[in-house]
DNA sequence: CTAGGACATTGAACTAGGACAAGAAAAACA
DNA sequence: TGTTTTTCTTGTCCTAGTTCAATGTCCTAG
């Protein structure tokens, strides 16, 4: 059970068994069925979810009203606001949902206090995830500004071959950051080719 | 000297005097001329910088040959390749040059450790400040694929508005992920109204 | 003070992608 | 099983933004 989770966060720092057995018995597990909104616009977001298996996604509303979707997590992926919402109070402007059902590790900034006080070489690893999920960030932002919409999806289903089966296509389009239309127009003229 | 960054890397994480001199002891002082390139595309990024006064942009290329501008870091901003080339060995995608003559702070991979084994609870500073950086690359992102570009250039006005006059204009354009005509025709247009 | 290069502006022609509408297909559900 | 809802496709028209080229402006080095 939690196997995922430690190859995960040994990755690039080793923890000793101890130290693992301290992080393991911090984490809350909970199944959630799919369709469940997991953090609304507004709320402060106190948690960071590990994905043991399933798929969500976190997503944005724009001034005009539409979803705009910034990450897909899914099975050994973290999600959580990851925007500031916990350290300056401030209510999230995202929205985190699940799209299938899920089994997820959830810790909160309580636990997460205890596991640093307990085992401070965590502080690290959270760190090193932390810079993960930003060079990925920057990458698709890099992505977003200087490709077409059919090089970004023609890399998109390079990169997450197993997510553009599982979750609709508007979903895709949204996190491309393309009308669902086009999107299929675009898949159209590749499937002739 | 030391007092941009000491309230800059207290802001949400406070140290005691002791902790800052040793912070502080570590800090290696640069000065750069403007049009200095201080990170090229297959280098690995062995330092962080934090500018005490000048600015800097970090930038990609682009498949065709086109600078895709990431990051502006001006006075009291960090910069360094934040992508992964540390901690995988891997060279950098990202060039990083000044713009204007330049004061910095540097850190270097050694010194930070030595800083996180003398004083551990900069461990904690830098994970926030790193968090801060995911926060801001974010909502940029989300920028990018919601908004058009009139209202990218206005909310980068609003955002900077010093770094759009000291800045030459196709790096502005370059940054919104636009043309630079086309923002020249975008600021006539404002200019009208 | 001047020549060369970088930067900005403007216009004309073009295109990637959006908006809307309507139908087809596929899931979900009871 | 049929029915309802969600998702996907396709066509037509339209616009935001690009590309290319020409001209103008302003630094800056010599």
């Amino acid at each position: 059970m939690y196997t995922q989770i430690n190859s995960n966060i040994t990755r690039y720092v080793s923890f000793s068994s101890s130290e693992l057995e301290i992080f393991n018995s911090l984490l809350t597990y909970k199944e959630v069925p799919k369709k469940t909104m997991l953090l609304q616009e507004g709320e402060i977001c106190n948690f960071e979810i590990f994905v043991i298996k399933g798929c969500v996604r976190k997503y944005y509303i724009d001034a005009n009203g539409f979803e705009v979707i910034l990450q897909f997590a899914i099975e050994n992926a973290w999600v959580s606001d990851s925007s500031f919402s916990i350290y300056e109070n401030k209510p999230s402007r995202v929205f985190i949902e699940t799209l299938e059902d899920c089994e997820f590790f959830v810790f909160n900034p309580e636990t997460k206090e205890e596991l640093f006080a307990k085992a401070p070489r965590f502080e690290r690893a959270f760190r090193i995830l932390m810079q993960r999920s930003l060079a990925v960030t920057q990458e698709r932002l890099f992505q977003t500004i200087s490709r077409s919409a059919t090089e970004k999806y023609q890399e998109f289903t390079a990169q997450y071959p197993t997510l553009s089966q599982r979750v609709a296509q508007h979903y895709i389009a949204s996190y491309l950051g393309i009308s669902a239309e086009f999107l299929s127009k675009i898949r159209t003229k590749m499937a002739k080719k």
